[in-house]
DNA sequence: ACAGTTATATGATGCCTATCATATTTAGAT
DNA sequence: ATCTAAATATGATAGGCATCATATAACTGT
């Protein structure tokens, strides 16, 4: 049955959102069209009216995903330390979405790609901007080298089975980038 | 038809390479059991014969793959090099699993997290080995910082539309991670 | 109030794929 | 040479999923 605009907006929003969700958690593959229509109290048959496809659904939550706005300034260590917390590990759904989705995004279609590419290209000023003052370009080699390694130490640290392994990854990973923070920096 | 043990096992051989290469191309989920078999120059049907499912498939080829002998001592400088770079990016079927499909493995079987928490694990130790001497710990902080940069920046420089700044987040990694390396390093 | 439009629901459809059954051929033992 | 078991080929089967078709209901403008 039809709905109010602002209702049918806000379905919207909750497909988007539980998407993201599912997707961090289980990957765009294990994740049915009716299973994130169910999960945001919707039938199958409505999406279509709300996506082309799968593959706009996709796209379209990662631009949802990836906008997410940061609010104000960053504590670069707190953020670090929040980054790379067994808790942020142990919840790709609600973590980074960066971390969970970013080598699947190879595989989806150049308007996903497009938005992962916005998104990162923020997410690295953002990071830049959190840095000490330093010369600019010894900056942007500190947020870049830096976000690598948080992005590859979640992924790790969430592909093995031994914990202690895992803690280790993350551990270390923060104390090298801290190191790097720390130092005058660059080559 | 029956073939000789010596045939078999090489077309078991040849299955774990073309899985391989395929899934490290295509991810697991794209890659069907018929492909694979038909790239190994076999029909499905023979399949259950080698494996006992595609899970199967997927961790004795992770094993496979993980256990790729490195040749002898390792040029830090030149590994960081090829493996950080355009051609490297560009060739994940012939590139290193662990870029190519360790954010894939938290969605697989244990044996298949298993088989990437060894393969971890030996490349961690092989990066410590060819580090520069220093400290022990100091050596661990650096290999696992960055290696964790090392698959990040792969993986980020693959999931990107823009071509230069996709060269960039590997080049920045590599002068971030050279850095890193050549300062007495540690916090 | 009414009519028409439209958001969702219900119910197909058809494809793809993992897996299984059966047939065929030939290596390997006798 | 022959017989048997094993490896692969050919040919189902069945379930899941994206997508589409049609029905229903209720918002919106008149």
């Amino acid at each position: 049955m039809k709905v109010s605009r602002e209702q049918m907006a806000e379905n919207r929003r909750r497909i988007l959102d539980v998407a993201s969700s599912l997707f961090r958690d289980r990957g765009f593959d294990a994740v049915s069209v009716a299973e994130v229509m169910k999960a945001a109290g919707l039938t199958h048959g409505g999406f279509y009216g709300h996506f082309s496809s799968k593959d706009d659904l996709v796209a379209q939550t990662l631009a949802h995903v990836l906008a997410a706005d940061v609010g104000g300034k960053t504590d670069i260590r707190a953020y670090l330390e929040a980054y790379l917390s067994p808790r942020h590990r142990d919840n790709p759904a609600a973590g980074c979405p960066t971390a969970g989705l970013a080598a699947a995004i190879r595989h989806q279609t150049p308007a996903a790609r497009a938005a992962m590419t916005e998104g990162l290209r923020s997410q690295i000023a953002r990071i830049e901007a959190a840095l000490p003052a330093a010369d600019p370009a010894d900056r942007r080699c500190t947020a870049i080298g830096s976000w690598s390694a948080m992005v590859g130490a979640v992924i790790l640290a969430r592909a093995i089975d031994d914990p202690a392994l895992s803690d280790e990854i993350l551990e270390q990973t923060r104390a090298w980038i801290e190191a790097g923070i720390a130092d005058g920096s660059a080559l």
